[in-house]
Formats: structure tokens, sequence, C-alpha cells
DNA sequence: CATATGCTCAAGTTATCACTTGAATACTTG
DNA sequence: CAAGTATTCAAGTGATAACTTGAGCATATG
């Protein structure tokens, strides 16, 4: 066997990787930064974080090479790094949900009441949206939306929601989305519709896992 | 928004699997794993660690869900969990490869000169392993072959390997593979046989990526 | 049933991490 | 060029992690 140093010191490059995002915090945030880029006062209020701590974060996460970021006036935005790094994350969420018990009951927990939020497959999904049975609602904000959406939705913030269901047809299907499968969005959605009779389901991924599985998007330009 | 609470701990839940990979022995451990199980004292030696310190490692990966334990008469081997660990390492090194600059030095310094260690794709392999026009060797210990090997591979740890290196074919090109892209075995045995006028290349992944990709292998029974 | 083997547990040390607070920079605007 | 905003840096604190050492358990064997 060789000098065992540079081969420890290879993992530990890899681990450092796996550090970064083994965080919750950092973890939230790279969760975030796969819908669209935000500056370091968005995430911090999104993670309910100093701005202070946040930057420390994405420095953190900069340093493991996950996040780049750009300055645009006395702002500085933040990115994930590539679309590997989306990938990581999507294999760690799996990895979570199929061997940590915790998840789910964690999950149904954040979720609340999930009865009759009845999910539905990217595929099915992508049928429907080929026979122009479905309205799909985009439920982020809609800077999100602005980001990159899926080809054929309406951006509907929850906000808005309210106001447009009035306007919704009772005979076809709604589908809501948002930013992944434990984003709440889409479920509240789900449940303001159902309770003013419309019929509403929820896609059970997110903007991001439909894009990296090379379904259609759009861009606003 | 809804409490963040339960929130920030769906998201530590998910860290919490980030952070078991988080190490460097942690990940060497995982890397060791996709390959066969093992008991904690082979785990042990191959580390270079204390047995305690590796259970204690062990622990940590099983509280995680990434590993599971099965005893047998006095020993306790070790196990990935399922499959997804084993992608969630290689998106790991896929990000670790491509955004951490200090990776590829690392890589270079352990695995030695690689001039002339050319590099073979899996999908090059499959062709010509279907053409029949290569050998192909399977350079790991033998209890890694035994748990599962490359169709068609033949079994020669690099210690039988100058031994056979002369019954070879000098019109044939060789093929050696071993426990994925940093695995030095590979090519150690390219060097061997290419300085014994041999043509040698080296697949530039590992069993267990192959056998990921659902390419053809064998277990022996 | 005593001994050996393989693993785990517990305690202790040193280093690292998350977060806070307050100050320092970088850029923009009046 | 002064004042304001967004971000980063630096220092400090309490908690957690990695590794060591030595003891404790479980299983197999004489």
């Amino acid at each position: 066997m060789r000098n065992g140093a540079p081969k420890s010191a290879l993992f530990d490059a890899h681990a450092s990787v796996a550090q970064a995002l083994g965080s919750g915090r950092r973890a939230e945030i790279v969760d975030l930064l796969a819908q669209a880029e935000r500056s370091v006062e968005e995430i911090a209020t999104e993670i309910s974080q100093s701005v202070a701590n946040t930057s420390q974060h994405l420095q953190v996460l900069a340093r493991a090479g996950l996040v780049r970021s750009r300055r645009d006036g006395t702002r500085v935005y933040y990115r994930l790094a590539s679309d590997r790094v989306a990938e990581l994350w999507a294999a760690v969420r799996d990895v979570a949900v199929r061997h940590v018990a915790e998840v789910s009951v964690l999950a149904d927990e954040y979720l609340g009441d999930r009865r009759g939020v009845e999910p539905l497959s990217s595929e099915e999904l992508s049928e429907r949206l080929a026979r122009g049975d479905v309205v799909l609602l985009d439920v982020r904000p809609e800077p999100e939306f602005l980001a990159g959406h899926i080809a054929g939705a309406r951006s509907t913030p929850l906000e808005a929601l309210d106001e447009l269901a009035g306007k919704l047809p009772k005979s076809r299907e709604i589908v809501a989305y948002c930013r992944g499968p434990y984003c709440v969005y889409a479920d509240d959605a789900v449940r303001l519709l159902r309770a003013r009779g419309l019929k509403a389901r929820r896609l059970d991924v997110g903007y991001p896992e439909w894009r990296r599985a090379g379904l259609p998007v759009e861009i606003a330009s």
C-alpha cells in the first residue's frame, strides 16, 4: 500500500463537498438557489437567519465549490455552481427519504394535513399537458417563475390565487406546483382550490426536478 | 409564512445524511463498501484507523441511514443501505471533480504518473467486449471480485499479475479495472503490463459505476 | 466454564462549527 | 464627496466532532 497521506487528502477534499451540505441552513440555501439566484438578504430572510450568518454560510458553500456569486451594484447574487449541485442535493434527499425514518414524520409535520392533496407524477402531467386537459399553476413567488417555469404554466403566487380562484374552470382539473416535493405552496394552493369546489392536485416534484428530467420549460426573456 | 421550526428540522434531517459523508474517513468507508460488505476490522485496516474509531464512524453512518450491519459469529459486517447511497457518493465525487480545483491536484498526487495510462470509457469497453477483442482484468482483491464483477472479467489481484503477465497475449489489448476512478490498482496494473511490452489501458470508472449503469455483471454464487 | 476474538461503549482532549455582535468595505445616490 | 445600503470580516461563546485509551459485551472455542 502506498503512503496514506495523499489518499486521505483526496477523500477529505471530496468530503468537504458533502460537509458543505451537512448543515440544515446550508441545505436550505442550496434548495432555494435551485430555483433561482438570489441576493444575500433575500436568502437570509428565506432561511430566517441573520445576514452575517447567512453570508458566512454562503462563503462555506462557495469555498466548497457549490455556489458562485456575482455582484450587481451593492448586492451580491449567489447561484448554484451548476446543475450537478442540484443533482447532488436531489441525491441527498433521495437517500434521506428512503433511509431516514425521521424525514417522513417531519415532512408530514411540516406539510400539514395532506388528505385530499393527491400528488401527480411528472409523466402523468406531461401526458395531460400534451392533451391540453389541465390548467397548470406555478404558485412560487413571481421572480422564481420568471427565472424559469414549466412550459404552459401560469404564474399564480399564493397571494394572487385567492382572487384568481373564481375565474378558473370548474370542469378542468387544476395542477399546482412549486419548488420541490417539500414545498408547502402547492399543498396550500390545492387546499384553497378544493375548498372552493375546484378539482385540484399537486405535482409531486417541483420545477428544478422537472427541468433536470429534460421536460419542457420556458424562461422569460 | 408558517412557523419555521418544522421546516428547519426537515432540512436538518436531510443535512444529517450529507454530514455523515462529510468526513474523509467516512467517505472512504462508503467508497469501500460500494465494492462489497466488510467487517469492522477489515474496514479499519483499509482506512488506516483504529478499530474503535472505525466502529464509531460506522455508527455515525448507520445512524444517518447510509449503512446497515449484520452479525456473523463474532464479526459484524457492514454494507451500504442501498444503491442510492452509492449514487449519492457518486454525485458527491462528481461535484468535487468539477468544482473543487484541489481534487484534480490531489488525484494526480495520489495516482502518480499517469502518462501512458490511457483511460477507456464504459461504452467503448462494452462494444469491444461484445466484439471479443479485449482481455479484461479485475485487479481488485479477490473477495471483491467474488462479490460481483464485470461480465467476462478475470480476477487478477495485483500480487498475481506479475506471474500472469507472461501468459497474456501480446496481440490483444488488455483492459484493467478496479474500484473506481481514483483506485490505484488499475493504474499500477497498466504500468506493470506496459513495462512488459503489453498493450494495456484502464477503464475510467470502477465496478460499482459499471453496475449502476446497468451494464452486464456476474456474481459468483 | 474459562479464554480469546471482534466489536462497542464511555470518558477525556483538542479542534472545529454555528451563531452573535460590532466594525469594516464596496458600491450607489444625493 | 458625504450619507446610506448591502455585504463581508473579525472576535467571542457554547456546542459538537474526531480521535485516543481502556473497559465492557457478545460470540465462538478449547
